[in-house]
DNA sequence: AACTTTCCCAACCGCGCGGAA
DNA sequence: GTTCCGCGCGGTTGGGAAAGT
């Protein structure tokens, strides 16, 4: 149907806001509150897009912002988050007030990727995301709500399997959006609460997100691998509750003790994973799997996927678990779980 | 001092979602 | 049920500052 663009582009400026800029934009919405982004430059004299305006608003003007450099107990926050959300810097930013997603993704992609590259030397892995389920794909748009409820649901109903199943993306008891959101909330504050992370483990699960590349492409890398995984089929969408079902004592995984199919510490006696959400045994030989990866690194298609997976590690690893035949059954059941709960 | 490279961050871009029409 | 619009999100870019040669 072709999309109307945002604004009209014709006679807006671009670029750097001047402090008249910011002044007209400040006192409008001082005025007249948030909102109506697309009639706002008009209303305020401004020659800016609605978007740019926005975004000067949330990421500059703000009065509610914090100034000055990340503290050590944010950059941990976001690490933690981090490994437990991967890019989604907007919710990451709502546990750190005062700081905005822009803010907090430039930190991560100028300070925290870099360290996480930096340090350790253990399993680097890099998916190609078109061959996950789905494509792997992800693009812009918003965390989906409807996703997240549907993966809620769906441990939900795993748990205690009802007999109808009420379809449930449009939920009709609305206001459905707060709700969510505070449902989301909560989620992610227990999930923060909950993650055992400690930083240096999260820099080996970073690391297993992105291997060592040239400085462009570790950038870029680290991005679309922490994008990737969790891709908008995701560990969010999955939830935490699932996934600690998945890495439960009964899932095919935590049985398994993969040693070498797994993302793990590279000194073999790491700290707790960060993705392990909630289920380190603090048997560090039993390797888990960080849930980013999980089901998205299945074994028995390692040939499909060799090109694009780097191991910067010993090789014995991965042949050794490309050989467990029955790894690979559990793996491929436990894949099928997972794109199952993808297309609810 | 001049030039080049790297880093950092503000801003832009394209897309998906939710809701209204 | 479909289309359109507004908004918000994550990825990417561009330019200035800092560091290196």
């Amino acid at each position: 149907m072709g999309r109307a663009p945002c604004c009209e582009k014709v006679g807006l400026k671009k670029g750097r806001w001047t402090k008249e800029e910011d002044e007209a934009l400040a006192k409008y919405i001082k005025e007249h509150g948030e909102g109506s982004w697309r009639s706002l430059p008009k209303n305020a004299g401004l020659l800016r897009c609605g978007k740019s305006c926005r975004l000067r608003w949330i990421n500059y003007l703000r009065a509610d912002l914090k100034r000055g450099n990340i503290s050590e107990e944010e950059e941990e926050m976001i690490i933690k988050l981090h490994a437990t959300l991967g890019n989604r810097w907007s919710l990451i930013a709502g546990h750190l007030p005062g700081r905005t997603d822009n803010e907090i993704k430039n930190y991560w992609n100028s300070h925290l990727s870099r360290r996480a590259t930096d340090l350790g030397d253990g399993v680097v892995v890099d998916i190609d995301l078109s061959k996950l389920p789905g494509g792997g794909k992800r693009r812009g748009g918003r965390t989906s709500r409807g996703i997240v409820a549907a993966a809620s649901n769906a441990v939900k109903e795993k748990k205690a399997p009802k007999g109808k199943e009420k379809k449930g993306s449009k939920d009709k008891e609305k206001p459905a959006k707060t709700k969510a959101a505070e449902a989301e909330q909560q989620e992610l504050k227990e999930a923060a609460d909950t993650a055992v992370v400690s930083p240096a483990r999260s820099q080996s699960q970073s690391q297993c997100q992105s291997q060592t590349p040239t400085p462009s492409e570790e950038h870029s890398q680290s991005q679309a691998s922490a994008s990737g995984v969790t891709s908008e089929e995701d560990p969010l969408a999955l939830s935490e509750e699932m996934m600690s079902e998945l890495l439960g004592p009964g899932s095919p995984m935590m049985e398994l003790g993969l040693d070498g199919g797994s993302c793990r510490d590279s000194d073999g006696g790491g700290g707790p994973a960060a993705g392990d959400v909630a289920h380190d045994t603090g048997d560090n030989d039993k390797a888990i799997m960080d849930w980013d990866l999980m089901g998205q690194l299945d074994i028995s298609t390692v040939d499909d996927m060799w090109d694009s997976l780097v191991w910067d590690c010993d090789d014995v690893v991965l042949r050794e678990a490309g050989h467990h035949q029955q790894q690979q059954q559990e793996l491929d059941h436990l894949m099928s779980d997972l794109f199952f709960l993808d297309n609810l």
